[in-house]
DNA sequence: CCTATCTCAGACAGACTGAAATAT
DNA sequence: CATATTTCAGTCTGTCTGAGATAG
């Protein structure tokens, strides 16, 4: 291996670009048979990544009217992605988040995970360390320039 | 690192499932802004992961009628995402692919590609190797077991 | 005549709005 | 009374279909 760094990060890249490519292959079936409207997917996105929401914050986010907002929730409820609780604080608003269908559907959709992990335990003992230490560096980079919490040590990994 | 072989790949694909988010993320500003009903969409990702279709061949693959595929072309034309050309052999068929904007989204939505690279291009010299090493192995087997072609060398990556 | 696409007319569903009703 | 959500018209746009027109 003696390629120049700059070379390798241009490999790497596109790796990752076909990569992506293949994850998003495994994404075709699904998003054919995904009878959701694109307002409804939006939602189900929202609430995939930010967590449980008020109907209010919906419209906030997705920049519509209230009304609108409560009727793309009543069809993602229906359709069985997402579900409604009583906050406990105020009983006025209604906090909206994924079932465990709807939370499945995003993660699918952000990491497809599923699909790498098929391929990741036939990996050769050293190729797969070589891939932790390159991965949890990453990981730790985008950390870092977000400003989000301290790494975690692999021991809390999910 | 004493970590047994399975915990290791707990590990990675809990990282591929953090990157991953952090790439919807990235994918969320463009979602929200994106003008395309669910059937354009799904008509763009077919464009872009299949390459150029004719009418009759996307009508098929989405399971709707040649009218209504025609008109999906239509709009995705109208907003830039896709051009129709004439198919040389039989001027009959009316050849459509996307545009370079129009790629250029599925490729953003597909890999992320350009999120990671704002964090690869300053991860540590071994890092970067060990990602390197890792992301090669885990395209071979990729490509392995889906009998794609050949895994291309390092040099002939892109 | 056959095939690929486009055009046309019409049915239907979903998105969206603003105003009024309801609940806390 | 103020706020969060729902309900209620009503409009608009997009999807889809099938029949018929057009082109190769």
């Amino acid at each position: 291996m003696e390629s120049t760094r700059e070379e390798q990060v241009r490999f790497v890249l596109s790796r990752f670009k076909t990569l992506g490519s293949v994850v998003q292959a495994s994404r075709m079936p699904e998003l054919m048979q995904l009878d959701l409207s694109m307002a409804q997917f939006r939602t189900l996105m929202i609430l995939g990544s930010g967590g449980p929401k008020t109907i209010g914050q919906i419209a906030h986010e997705l920049k519509i009217g209230q009304s609108t907002a409560g009727h793309l929730v009543d069809r993602l409820v229906k359709a069985g992605y997402a579900c409604r609780a009583e906050d406990a604080e105020d009983r006025r608003r209604t906090v909206v988040q994924t079932t465990s269908a709807g939370q499945a559907f995003y993660e699918h959709f952000a990491s497809g995970s599923e699909t790498i992990a098929r391929y990741l335990s036939e990996l050769a003992d050293d190729d797969l360390k070589a891939l932790y230490q390159g991965l949890d560096a990453l990981y730790r980079m985008v950390c870092a320039k977000q400003g989000l919490s301290a790494p975690p040590s692999p021991e809390s990994a999910e």
